[in-house]
DNA sequence: TCTGGGGTCCTTAGTCCA
DNA sequence: TCTGTGGACTAAGGACCC
C-alpha cells in the first residue's frame, strides 16, 4: 500500500479512520459482470428523468458525476454501459463489508452503503497503528471481496473524511489511476492540511453557502478560519456558524456514534410523466404510505409524524404533515393520513414527484398499548393483524404478491405502471433502502 | 442542461401553556 | 385578571450529504 503522511512520522494520537469504497456501486456491477472490466459504466438514471447515482473511473473521465441528470450523462458519454441500480445487492455486499470493519473495532458508524468511520484509539495498542490499521482494512476487504476502497486517517471524524479524497483514485484517459489508498493526516499538522482547501471542501458548504461566503471575500478554508466566529455567525445563522468556524480551524470533537436511530423513513417517485388527477396519485400515496408502513415493522419502530411531499411539473416543491396523537407503524393509518393530506392539495397543476415519510419515531416496543376498536371499527388489533398477514405474504412470495386495494391497477401488481425504468423507489420486495 | 432517492439538520413562524 | 415571557411542540421549507 501507499500511505500517505504528512509532517511528523506517526506517533499513535490519530484515531479515526474514514473508509469510503471506491466507486461502490460500479465497482459491484463490474464484479458481478467482468465483461464491464475497463468499460464506461454508469448506475442509476437509465429512465428519462433520472440522475446518475455512481460512475466507474473510465465513465468519469468523460465527466460523468453522480447526481448528474442521466440524459447529460449519454450524451457526454454515449458507448457508456447503463445499468439500472440493484439495492438489495449492494446492501448485502455493504454489511459484508460492515462486518470485516468490526472485525477491527465495534466502533463503527456506517454513513450510508459504502462509507463508514471507525475509531480505533482502543484498539490501536492491541492491534497496532492507526495507518497500519487502515492498510490491513483495504487488504482484508480488496482479498474478501475483490473490492477496493479508500482510508483517511487523522485526529478527528472530519479531518478523515477531507484525507479520504486524497487517497482516491483519479479518473485517468486509460482508466482509475491509483490514489495513495491511505492518507494520514498527522496530529499537529491538521491546519497545514486544511487551510489552503477551497471552503467548499467544508462538510455543510454547498452552492448556497458557498455563494454567502463569497460575498465575505472566503474563498478557502484558511480565509475563513480568520474570520471572527461572529462575522460568521451573523452570515450563516448561530447553528452553521458556529460549526464551519470551527471545522475551519480543525475543531471537531463529535464521536463515533454506533448505534444511531434512523430520525425518519421515506420514500418518493418521481414519475415517468406528471400525473394530474387525484386519483392516480391517490393509488401513487396509497403504495408509498404502505411500503413507508412495512418499513416501520420491518425496523420495530413507529412514527407520529406522517408528511406528504409533492414536487409539481414546475419543480415547485411543498410538504404537507400531520402529527398522530399516538404513533403508529399500521399500513392503514399511514394510507389514510397520506391521503387526508394529499386531500387538502391542488394537483391540477401536474405532480412529477410524490414522497410519503414518516418521521417522530420511537421504538415499537417503547409504545404505549391502546385498547379498544381501531379507526377501522373492526374491533382491538385488527388492522395489525391484516398487517402481520401481509407481511409474511410479502416476506414468502415477494411485495407483488399482495398489496393496499386501493393501490392495485388492474394488470399491474401494486407496482407504479409510471416508474418502470426506474428501481430505486420503494421496490416489489418493499424493503426499500436501509 | 434539467434537475433521483433517502436521509439529516436547521430556521422561521405560529400556537399553546405555565 | 391581565400581560409578558419563554419553552415545547408543530408545520413548512431550505440546505446539504451520499
Amino acid at each position: 500500500m501507499t500511505t500517505e503522511t504528512r509532517g511528523r512520522p506517526p506517533d499513535g494520537t490519530v484515531g479515526f479512520l474514514h473508509v469510503d469504497m471506491d466507486a461502490f456501486y460500479a465497482a459491484v456491477e463490474i464484479r458481478r459482470r467482468p465483461e464491464l472490466r475497463g468499460k464506461p459504466v454508469v448506475v442509476g438514471g437509465t429512465g428519462s428523468r433520472g440522475v446518475v447515482a455512481a460512475a466507474s473511473y473510465e465513465a468519469r473521465y468523460f465527466g460523468i458525476h453522480s447526481a448528474m441528470p442521466s440524459v447529460r450523462a449519454r450524451r457526454l458519454c454515449p458507448h457508456a454501459v447503463f445499468l439500472p441500480g440493484d439495492h438489495s445487492h449492494y446492501a448485502e455486499v455493504s454489511a459484508r463489508v460492515m462486518t470485516v470493519l468490526r472485525d477491527v473495532t465495534p466502533l463503527v458508524e456506517p454513513l450510508s452503503l459504502d462509507e463508514a468511520f471507525l475509531d480505533v484509539r482502543g484498539v490501536a495498542r492491541l492491534l497496532g497503528p492507526a495507518p497500519e490499521l487502515a492498510a490491513s482494512i483495504r487488504a482484508r476487504i480488496l482479498e474478501q471481496e475483490q473490492l477496493t476502497c479508500s482510508v483517511g486517517v487523522a485526529s478527528t471524524k472530519f479531518m478523515a473524511k477531507l484525507a479520504t479524497e486524497r487517497a482516491k483514485p483519479r479518473a485517468g484517459p486509460s482508466g482509475p489511476e491509483r490514489g495513495p489508498g491511505v492518507c494520514v493526516v498527522e496530529a499537529g499538522t491538521e491546519l497545514d492540511f486544511l487551510h489552503p482547501l477551497p471552503v467548499t471542501a467544508l462538510f455543510g458548504v454547498g452552492p448556497a453557502t458557498y455563494r454567502q461566503l463569497r460575498r465575505l471575500g472566503i474563498e478557502t478554508v484558511g480565509d475563513l478560519a480568520s474570520l471572527p466566529e461572529s462575522a460568521a455567525v451573523s452570515t450563516l445563522g448561530a447553528a452553521a456558524g458556529r460549526q464551519l468556524h470551527q471545522l475551519a480551524n480543525g475543531i471537531d470533537d463529535r464521536p463515533v456514534v454506533v448505534n444511531r436511530l434512523p430520525r425518519s423513513i421515506s420514500h418518493e417517485e418521481t414519475f415517468a410523466r406528471d400525473l394530474h388527477t387525484a386519483a392516480e396519485l391517490e393509488a401513487e400515496a396509497t403504495r408509498l404510505a404502505d411500503a413507508v408502513a412495512r418499513r416501520l415493522r420491518t425496523s420495530k419502530l413507529q412514527s407520529r409524524t406522517i408528511t406528504l411531499k409533492l414536487r409539481f411539473g414546475d419543480f415547485r416543491t411543498i410538504t404537507r404533515s400531520v402529527t398522530l396523537p399516538d404513533p403508529t407503524d399500521g399500513s392503514r393509518d399511514l394510507v389514510a393520513a397520506s391521503r387526508e393530506l394529499l386531500a387538502q392539495i391542488d394537483v391540477a397543476a401536474g405532480v412529477r414527484l410524490l414522497g410519503v415519510g414518516a418521521s417522530g419515531l420511537v421504538e415499537a416496543s417503547a409504545r404505549q398499548l391502546t385498547f379498544g376498536l381501531d379507526a377501522s371499527g373492526d374491533g382491538p388489533g385488527a388492522s395489525e393483524a391484516a398487517d402481520r398477514v401481509s407481511d409474511q405474504i410479502r416476506d414468502r412470495f415477494g411485495a407483488s404478491a399482495i398489496g393496499p386495494a386501493a393501490a392495485v391497477r388492474e394488470g399491474r401488481g401494486i407496482r407504479s405502471p409510471s416508474d418502470a425504468d426506474q428501481r430505486w423507489g420503494p421496490a416489489a420486495d418493499g424493503s426499500g433502502h436501509s
